[in-house]
Order: C-alpha cells, then structure tokens, then sequence
RNA sequence: GCCGGUGUGGCGGAAUGGCAGACGCGGCGCACUCAAAAUGCGCUGUCCGCGAGGGCGUGCGGGUUCGAGUCCCGCCACCGGCACCA
C-alpha cells in the first residue's frame, strides 16, 4: 500500500466492520428459514448445542466456525439451510454453581445463555434465531416426559433393583457410558462405586442389533473411528448357553460361553460373588465357608471399578462347595466364587476351560485345579512357531506348563464327539448336540447395558411417574404434563445421596388420576434423554400440541450434516439413535437414523495440551476476538488444519490471518470496473484462474478441506492484486468478477469482510445469499498444459504443449527437447510410455 | 491382548499412481521511511557445486509398476477406543 492511499481511504478495520455489519443482519435475519413453500432443495446442518457453562470457549469457537463455514457453503449452493441453535441446558453444573454461591440454577443458566448468544451473534454464526430452543424450558422438556410415557407402555422403560454406577461426588447414579474406562466418572472425575439401587431403565439392549448392525448404512458418512468405538462399545459376541444341572438344586444354571467347543476341557464353574446365585449356592455350605463368603462379597463390593479392571491383579476366590454336572461328559464340575466373574455379564456364572482361556487358567494355577487341554493349536493351519520360525511341538504350548492358555485355532481333542474337528466346526457341532440333548442352544451377549436415566439431582426433567399407597407405579397421564419442576429457590440442592426433590414436600404429594394419595417419584432424568432427540424439536420449536411436526421432520430430517467433537462418539449419538429408532417403531418418523453423516471437529489445544484453566495454558476467546477480530479467529481456525485435526493454537498466526483479510478487503476496494460489466470482455487468464476457483472450491467444501480452500482463496488474492499492480489493471472487468469470487467464498470463514467487500462491489446485503456460478467449461479448458519429460521416472525437462497434442506428436517433442539429450546420452532408449498431454516418461539403460 | 487411526521442511499443512513440500507461519534479504510500524517485493527441504547442474529426500525394510507420499506385505513409533465381558 502507498502512502497516498493512506491518506485518502479508509483502511481495513475490523471492528468498524463489526460495529457496521451487525445491525444490519439482524434487521435482515438472511438466515430464517420459516418459509415452507421455499422451493429450494433443503439441508439440514446442525452444530451439536452447547452446555451453556459461562461463554463460549476457543472449542465452541471451533466448533461453531466449522459449523457455520458448512451451513453458509450449501447455501451458496442454492439450499435452503435449516441451521438452529439451542441449548443444552439441564444439567449439574448449574446445580453446583447454585449451591456454591447461592440462587437458583434456572437463573444461573439463563444468565449463561443470555451471554453465549450474544456472543455467537457477534461470532457472526449464521443461525435462525427464530428457532431456539432451551431443554430446561418446560415446554421442550414436557416432551421427554412424553417420550418416558411412550416408552413405558411399550415395555421400554423400567424400573429395577439393580448394582449400579454411584458417583460419590456428585452424589448420583451415573450410566455405564458416564464411566470412563479407568473408572471414573466422566463429568465428576470421582472414582465410581457401586450400589444396589431400584432404578429406571430405557431398554436399549433391546436395540443392540439393530443399533450395531445399522452401522454398516452410516459406513463412510460417519468417521471411522466412531463407528469402531460404537461397534466396540455395543460389543456383541456370539456363543452358546449351556444348561449346567446343580447338585441339590432344582433348577439348572444357564453360563453363557463362546467357546461351547471347549466343554470337554472345562474343569470347575465360577459364579460371580455379587450375583444372588452366589449367595444361594452358599447357603448350605460349612458355616465357616458362609463366613468367608460374607468377608469376600463385602469386600469385592469395596473394590472400585478401576482396581477390579485390572487383569494383572491375583485371582482371589474359594469353593462354595457345590458342584454341577457337566452336560457334555457328565463330569461333576466343582463350583467357585471368584470376582474375576461379572455379575452382570452373561448369567453371573462361567464354565471354566483353563486350557483354553488366560482368566481361567490364572484362576485354576492359582488354586491347583486340574487343566485339561481339548484343543490341539500344533495342528491348526498357522500353527504357533519360537522365534526363529520353528513350529513348536505340542508339549511346548501345554498351558498347564507354559501358564499361557491357547485360545487359537486347532483340532480338537480328548472331546468325544468332536475330536478331529476345527475350532470353528467343533462350536457349530457342539451347539448341535447340545440342541439335541436340550441342554443349550446358541446365544449372543452383548457388553451394552440397559441406560440407565435416574438422577438423584435436581436441575433435570421430572420422571413422570408417581406411586400410590402399596408403591405400586401410576404414570402422570399424558394431559398433566409437564410435570414441572418446583421452584428451586429455597430448595436446599446439597447433594445427600437422595434427590433434593424428596424434601419439596408440597411438590411431591400428589393424587393418583383416580383421586388416591400418591407421591411423586423425586429423581429427575439424565440429561442425555434431553439431547437424545432435540434435533427434532427445532424442526417445530413452538409447537404445542406434540414434540414435533411430522410433516416438518418430512420435510428437514434426517440431520444431512451434523457436526460435533468427538467426547460424544458413544453418549450423546448412541442415545439419539436409539430414541430415533424408538420413535421410528412407534410411528413417529419414517426414518430409524438420525445423523446422516457426522463430522468430529478437532480440539483446540495450547502447546500440545488440553487447554485449562487451572494449568494455566489457557486462551481466552473473548480476548482473541477483541485483539484480532472475529473473522480472523474464524478463518484462523479454519485454515490451520483439516477441521478433524487437533489445533494448536501455538502454532498458529491470528495475526497472518488478519493480514489475509485486509488483503481481500483491498482488491475490493480497488476493483474500478463498474458492476455489471461482462465478464467476457476481461483478462483471460484471470478470468481461467477465477473459473478453476469455482471448478475447485465447491469440491474441496465438500470432502470438509476448508484449509485448502481458504489457501485457494489467497491465491486467488495474490494473483488478482498482481492484476492490478502490475498486470491489466483495476479496470479490468476480469479483475472485478475475481473479486467478487473472492467475497462471495471468502462469506464461509470471514463474513463481516466479505459482506463490507460486496457492499464495496456495489451489490446489496447480504453476499451469503450470493450463489456461487457454475464456471465456464470452455475456460477450464488450459491454452498449453505444461508436459514434463521424465527420464527412468525423474523429471528431466518440461513442454509447454497445446492439450489436444496426440502421444505420438508429444513423444517426438519430448525426444528432441534439451533436457532429454542431456540425460539420455548415449544410453540406449529402452521404452517410451506417453501419456498425452500431461507427461512422457522415457526409460533408458547402460 | 483385541480393534482403529496417524507418521511429509524449523512449524501448521498441500499433493485423482505422474513436477513432493501448494498456501501460510517463522526466518533471511530488499523497497518505502530520518527511524520504526504498517505495506509491498524476493529467497527459504537438504547435501555437493562459483555456476550450469547434480545427489539425497514423505517413520523403517521389502514388493508391484515405466513411475509410489499415494497400492501390497512385514516392522517401528505415537495417539485413540475396548479389555478379567467368559
């Protein structure tokens, strides 16, 4: 820039621009989408909803520019975009906020909202603000207690006693998908513990099929890494249950196993310590027996999740002395306790095979129980070799001697029936005969709990359900909802271990519909019931009379693009596609997934950590914004990286960001060539950059490259300033159409440049609205393409050739060109490969 | 242990089996300036060479191919998920 410009024009400012732009769209709203006769094909692009724990951060602003950069490309594209935005607004830490400083978590929450709104308006979010939902308003979360109503009478929500997740201290029940894997609860960090606790459940093992087997349809739209954790999560296995008869008991017990043609090898049965079968089967042991057992249960029930998880630990366990019968050979079978054994898992009780499984030959080394291989791994199609590639001999893998189980391939043996068989037939042929005996049959087993939604808290969705006299459950019939929650001001909200709702005496005591004192229940629901369907309230957000229209799910769903981190690859979107499917089953919608494809945002960490406040390497958005503006953070975030990646914001430049967009902003301001002009009287080859600009940019938005193409865009800069520098100059129309380019792709990352660029163009508010043209195909077309002329595969020299050159007009040029001469020699030419017009490659020896 | 992903300059990252390192950051140099900032221009993988030019180079080792960052096989490292789930 010269310094005359300096002095007679108004440099790019980005707060000025703000301050400008702001009003203005407000009083369009460009981005309402409340016209259902609208003709355009639609898209629906949904940013999952924050939290609304005080403002937005550098991961909602991440989040939101990604999301944001994908709503405004569809509508470029000429789609009605369907972008809403609410808030996930139940939860507890609005209720620890209260209980810290006082007040009521309602007020805290929507002080929070308030200011995250303000700040995503100004993040220039392209929002229908028309549509915004809150899950703690009574009339969204009525809904969820319509769903739990829905559910329950079709059996798919109950009530259980049952072991579960208790985090000490947020003083709740959590889900199995709340713990993490060392333990912990994912929200308190506490270690979880359990406890026996009757509970409500949603059936969603009744999904596990489908819930798996669907994740094959969403296969290349989802991110590979969440389908894995799902199908991981969901965990089925396919085996058998095998009838196993008890001496001294009536009834049989059923162990499930996926090895039922190991049972010729299984040497003793473990029951789990915390199962009831356990306690029953002790019951006539010695006393000094039932004794030990009482020790050992309370002390398994003391063992935290985080220690039992860990395989290396000592087996620990004793004979209940009791024996079954195994129903293969009629062995009697010694019976164990050991907490190596789940009770929830399976039936609580295990055939053990210490041959063939690490668990239990630990176990049977442990205590001295016999192991008896029936699977012979020497004679299996890759059999196990040493180190040098040697097959080892068979008394070389005997586990009861290496300690190592082979639970590999092989041929069975010392198994009856099934001896001379592979592993794979000897199950199939093991079902079979049990099948014929009646003594088992096949069976699958997943790892997927029932999700388990009390919470002993208050600031969640009232379970609506009361109990009359005898205890027995009455459901708050459909026309009283919402159960409301009271007001929890003068609520004492401490977590006690039971809901803070049990002490709102008033709000409690009710009457059954048919006029019998009943009391409410007080637990309130996990707030990932809210989430599991909200995507479907925006669709009808005011809608009284039903959690959402069909005829606009019809119309807006499923979800085209749904964009999220990846915290919630389990949670949050296994829920929601359970309740689609459920809502699919009971007639609700037409379709059973509601993510059509999903984009995992990376996170935005600070010297390659997690951001936080309390190791101090933490950036403040609020900051960023105000130092360097609001599109630099946005086209900074965007171009630092593909948006599934991580950024470190210590590797980036905001700053270098800046400089981008007052770059842009300028070659508006110095485009002299009047609107309107025709195009086809500018500069060609400007004109041929702007045309592969358009060929590109709409392919690159689509495969989520948005930092290639913000890197397009600055080229696109570069050679459109040259222009008028030192090339056809500010008049020329080609300089223009470029710059128009560049404000109408620049409106993704950088809106408040764009518009005030566009506005510079002498066009109207608001260039989100602008669709991109189709580029011409004849300037797609290249003058010359560049040949290069390899010799033996290393480039030797270049060709500026027309592209229609036929191979063999281009394999002479490329003989006779300067640097082929200089590389052949007087090597003998072998092989010339001619690929017209792009390349030849000439193969040589000696 | 099982499953999945990722390895490219000083850094972030580009690259339908066909010019590796686009674009940017950082660095160096230059112009403008009394000076600085801002702005603009140029150079910037590495080694050899004054240069022209050449050697090497996408985690490691093989393979397919006229040609491999890209495809195949075997490793290594890091990241993530699951894991006493029978």
């Amino acid at each position: 820039m010269t310094a005359e410009r300096d002095d007679d024009r108004i440099d790019y400012d980005f707060r000025r621009l703000e301050a400008k732009w702001l009003p203005v769209w407000d009083e369009l709203q460009p981005f309402d989408t409340s016209d259902d006769a609208d003709e355009r094909p639609r898209k629906y692009v949904l940013d999952m909803f924050p939290y609304p724990s005080g403002d937005l951060h550098m991961g909602h602003a991440e989040q939101y520019a990604l999301g944001d950069a994908v709503a405004r490309f569809w509508r470029h594209r000429g789609f009605n975009v369907l972008h809403p935005i609410g808030w996930d607004s139940f939860g507890l830490p609005a209720e620890n906020a209260a209980i810290k400083r006082g007040g009521d978590p309602a007020t805290w929450t929507y002080e929070n909202i308030a200011q995250q709104r303000e700040s995503m308006r100004r993040y220039a979010a392209s929002f229908d603000w028309s549509r915004v939902i809150h899950t703690s308003d009574p009339e969204y979360y009525k809904w969820n207690q319509w769903l739990f109503l829905e559910m329950y009478k079709k059996g798919l929500a109950y009530r259980k006693e049952s072991l579960v997740n208790w985090d000490p201290v947020d003083q709740t029940v959590l889900a199995n998908e709340q713990v993490l894997a060392d333990g912990t609860s994912e929200r308190s960090g506490a270690l979880v513990v359990k406890k026996k606790l009757t509970q409500w459940f949603l059936r969603i093992t009744d999904y596990a099929d489908r819930l798996l087997e669907d994740l094959d349809k969403l296969e290349g739209r989802w991110p590979h890494k969440v389908l894995t954790m799902q199908r991981n999560w969901i965990g089925r296995s396919y085996g058998a249950d095998v009838d196993f008869v008890i001496e001294g008991r009536d009834e049989p017990v059923t162990v499930y196993t996926t090895r039922p043609d190991t049972l010729f090898g299984a040497t003793f049965m473990v029951v789990a310590p915390d199962s009831d079968l356990a306690a029953e089967l002790v019951s006539t042991a010695s006393a000094e027996t039932q004794a030990r057992f009482a020790d050992y249960l309370a002390q398994v029930q003391k063992t935290s999740a985080i220690d039992r998880q860990n395989a290396d630990r000592e087996k620990t366990g004793f004979f209940l002395e009791r024996y079954g019968v195994n129903p293969m050979n009629g062995e009697r079978l010694p019976i164990w306790t050991s907490d190596y054994v789940l009770a929830d898992y399976g039936h609580g009780a295990i055939m053990a095979v210490p041959a063939h499984d690490q668990r239990d030959l630990d176990f049977a080394r442990a205590f001295d129980l016999p192991v008896r291989v029936v699977i012979d791994v020497t004679q299996a199609e890759e059999p196990p070799v040493d180190a040098d590639g040697r097959p080892l001999a068979f008394d070389e893998v005997d586990p009861a001697a290496t300690g190592e189980a082979t639970a590999g391939d092989g041929v069975l043996i010392n198994s009856g029936p099934l001896d001379g068989k592979p592993k794979a037939e000897a199950i199939a042929a093991a079902i079979e005969l049990l099948g014929e005996r009646g003594t088992g049959r096949a069976a699958k087993n997943y790892r997927l709990r029932d999700w388990l939604i009390s919470r002993q808290r208050y600031w969640g969705t009232p379970i609506p359900v009361m109990y009359d006299e005898d205890g027995a459950e009455v459901l708050v019939p459909e026309a009283d909802l919402p159960v409301r929650l009271p007001d929890g001001e003068g609520l004492d909200l401490k977590p006690k271990g039971s809901s803070p709702l049990g002490a709102a005496t008033e709000w409690k005591t009710t009457t059954t519909p048919d006029g019998r004192p009943a009391v409410r229940d007080t637990d309130t629901m996990d707030t990932f019931v809210d989430s599991s369907w909200y995507f479907l309230r925006f669709l009808s957000p005011n809608d009284s009379t039903q959690a959402f229209d069909p005829a606009a799910a019809k119309r807006w769903a499923p979800v085209d693009q749904y964009i999220g981190g990846i915290e919630h690859a389990i949670l949050h979107l296994l829920y929601a596609r359970f309740i689609t499917k459920v809502l699919h089953d009971l007639g609700h919608l037409e379709f059973d997934e509601p993510f059509d494809a999903l984009m995992n945002q990376g996170m935005v960490v600070l010297d390659g950590a997690k951001m936080s406040k309390s190791k101090g390497n933490f950036v403040k958005l609020g900051d960023e914004l105000d130092q360097y503006g609001v599109d630099a953070v946005r086209t900074t975030m965007l171009f630092a990286s593909p948006p599934e990646e991580d950024v470190d914001w210590a590797d980036v430049s905001v700053a270098g960001s800046g400089k981008f967009l007052a770059r842009a902003w300028r070659v508006a301001q110095d485009v002299a060539a009047p609107v309107g002009v025709d195009f086809a009287d500018g500069d060609v080859e400007l004109r041929r950059a702007v045309a592969r600009f358009f060929d590109e940019v709409p392919k690159l938005c689509e495969g989520f490259k948005l930092n290639v193409v913000v890197a397009k865009l600055m080229e696109l800069t570069n050679v459109t300033r040259k222009a008028i520098d030192s090339g056809v100059g500010p008049a020329d129309p080609a300089v223009r159409e470029a710059a128009e380019a560049i404000a109408m792709v620049l409106d993704l990352f950088a809106p408040y440049t764009a518009e005030d660029m566009w506005q510079a163009l002498g066009h109207e508010a608001t260039v989100a609205h602008a669709v991109w043209p189709t580029p011409d195909a004849a300037l797609l077309v290249e003058e010359t393409v560049t040949a290069i002329v390899q010799i033996n595969g290393k480039v030797r020299d270049r060709l500026e050739v027309p592209p229609s050159i036929a191979d063999d007009e281009l394999e002479a040029l490329a003989l006779e060109a300067d640097g082929t001469k200089r590389a052949v020699g007087d090597k003998q030419i072998v092989k010339v490969i001619t690929k017209a017009p792009k390349f030849v490659n000439i193969v040589v020896k000696g």
